[in-house]
DNA sequence: ATGAAAGCGCTAACAT
DNA sequence: ATGTTAGCGCTTTCAT
């Protein structure tokens, strides 16, 4: 082993980089980097030469280099409230298994709920500079959403509406679910209604045009119980009793989630209340096990693994430089009904 | 605005970079570097002319360029069988907000289940030249395994034990599941058992343990049956009907999973056979709801968030060179019992 | 089809 | 405490 050969500087990570690679080649750096990338760029016999050069170091690309070199990191940020058992499941996998097979990567980053934070994850986020970044909801006016727009990221808000997007938009309308429901309910006969709800500002629009609905139905106010967490039964059962205390002659739930559904569904057996006969009750989100429960949850479907294909499209489809022809796609929503209204 | 202020080479991305900020401050780039990542070996003064120069500009460090330059990414990478309502939700959860709290950021890669995509997965991993690798799972000997120890990246390797780990290891035994499953039903006096499975190599192991213990005991062999999904209701629900039908006489059932355990009680009840006075049910992971259903399933706990947590806390350690005192360790795993055994 | 030069934006190493 | 220099490993640009 030549002196030169060995010698590396005490800088370097100690790593096969390119240079390595064109070496062994026999090749310059810069044909090794076609061969890897553009193999349509460079003669067979090179091509080959470099493959089997890789193949020997085991050379895997360094994407921080190359990234900074391109300004393409091929990386794909995306912001969710939460990945435990919630909502949104579907969508991360979609847009992950889309990604993927593209050749970009996802970055996973939990919106936090203090504006501090909030600020924090955004500028984590934008430093990596991601190719694309994947935002739940739509993000109000504010600082975080003026640093997006300034950082020339691409971005696409989902699960909601809004005229004004930062870019894209790939949702629908949590009114015209909360109208849509009481609709179907009221097309069932249901007179006395009651809601269970967390603190969700998308969940609030939905309750809210509910109730406008039943209101404009003549019938009286739905009796709403508030909780804390959309993911708990627990919660879910808790306000089910309660309803069935103080407002024992409702009979239909509608609930901001699948989850607190399923809590309602099982208090009202527990306390022995024939769902739908009595009480019917709705969820929302369509997780993929209330269907096959006894009762079948009656629940508003959204197609989540397609907002995750669809946003991954229309991301990298930006990022590479092409029109996004629909930048705001409503994918609209359905109820399906089963058992338990 | 003078022609060199405002020229930027074509090469550029056009964004805010170090220099501009250093040029605002009035200093040289590393002493701007120096205010923002290590504020205590700067003048007080100089630190609050660059931090003005910082909110002034609107600068976000490029991660890439810094992490080119010192080796060190502050990326965790973490590979995970499926995101959807999985027993590894609570474990990315922790984990990720662990390493946010540190500033380091999650990349998350979904393993794949052919060797060819496991491949390629591991190279984009390896790629991005993430500080740390979280691996649900052992990894078995083979050319990822050894593609991996030869990165030199620390990883660990989770929900399971092997004398063997590529690095460090946070886990625990589904042998010993298995037995002490097996010795918690028998304790309870049952003596025809019943088990459903999903194709999975770690719920194989427990199961095979399980099957031990029981034929150990002196009891005839277990009915086995075999789903392919372990996250499906509906597989639950199918498995149960053919024990009910081919095994009638079955007094327990230990599910691979909670979301199969919750199928097989569904079926019981709509063939309303009395869980656990007939016959009791078992699951796997405890997922958050399952305590808060009727009947409340009695199942085996694992600590996620426990897991997560010690492997963002082992990885950064690792990578910002401490010693890691205890590089295997043992969670355990508790029997929660609830109403169904 | 291949290569040389330059530089992406940052930080380690070595001054001062 | 601050600055200078020289890269990190790659790709763009421009030649040939």
């Amino acid at each position: 082993m030549s002196e030169n050969e060995s010698k590396r500087s005490r800088r370097s990570s100690g790593a096969i980089t390119l240079h390595d690679v064109a070496r062994l080649a026999g090749v310059s750096p810069i044909t090794a980097s076609r061969a890897i990338n553009k193999p349509e760029q460079v003669s067979p016999e090179l091509l080959k030469r470099v493959e089997e050069a890789v193949a020997r170091t085991g050379y895997v690309p360094n994407r921080m280099a190359g990234g900074l070199a391109s300004s393409r990191s091929k990386l794909i940020a995306a912001v969710v409230p939460s990945t435990v058992i919630s909502v949104f499941n579907e969508t991360i996998e979609a847009l992950n298994n889309t990604l993927f097979d593209a050749g970009y990567q996802l970055m996973l980053g939990q919106s936090a709920y203090s504006a501090d934070r909030e600020e924090l994850l955004l500028d984590s986020v934008i430093g990596r500079r991601p190719d694309g970044i994947f935002l739940t909801g739509v993000m109000q006016p504010g600082k975080g959403r003026t640093r997006l727009m300034a950082s020339g990221i691409p971005v696409v808000e989902t699960w909601d509406l809004t005229p004004t997007p930062i870019d894209m938009l790939i949702g629908f309308s949590h009114t015209d679910i909360g109208l849509a429901v009481a609709k179907y309910l009221l097309g069932k006969g249901r007179k006395q209604f009651a809601i269970i709800r967390a603190e969700d500002e998308r969940a609030d629009r939905r309750t809210l045009a509910f109730k406008a609905a039943v209101t404009e139905a003549g019938l009286p106010d739905p009796y709403v119980v508030n909780v804390g967490d959309q993911r708990s039964i627990r919660s879910g059962r808790d306000a089910m009793a309660k309803i069935l205390k103080h407002a024992p002659r409702s009979d239909a739930v509608f609930c901001s989630s699948d989850l607190l559904a399923l809590g309602a569904l099982t208090e009202a057996r527990s306390q022995k209340i024939d769902v739908p006969k009595q009480i019917a009750v709705m969820g929302f989100g369509d997780v993929p096990f209330v269907a096959d429960m006894l009762p079948s949850l009656t629940t508003v479907r959204i197609n989540g693994g397609k907002i995750g294909q669809l946003a991954a499209q229309y991301l990298m489809d930006r990022a590479e430089g092409r029109e996004v022809s629909e930048p705001i796609v409503n994918v609209g929503f359905s109820i399906i009904e089963r058992d338990t209204a």
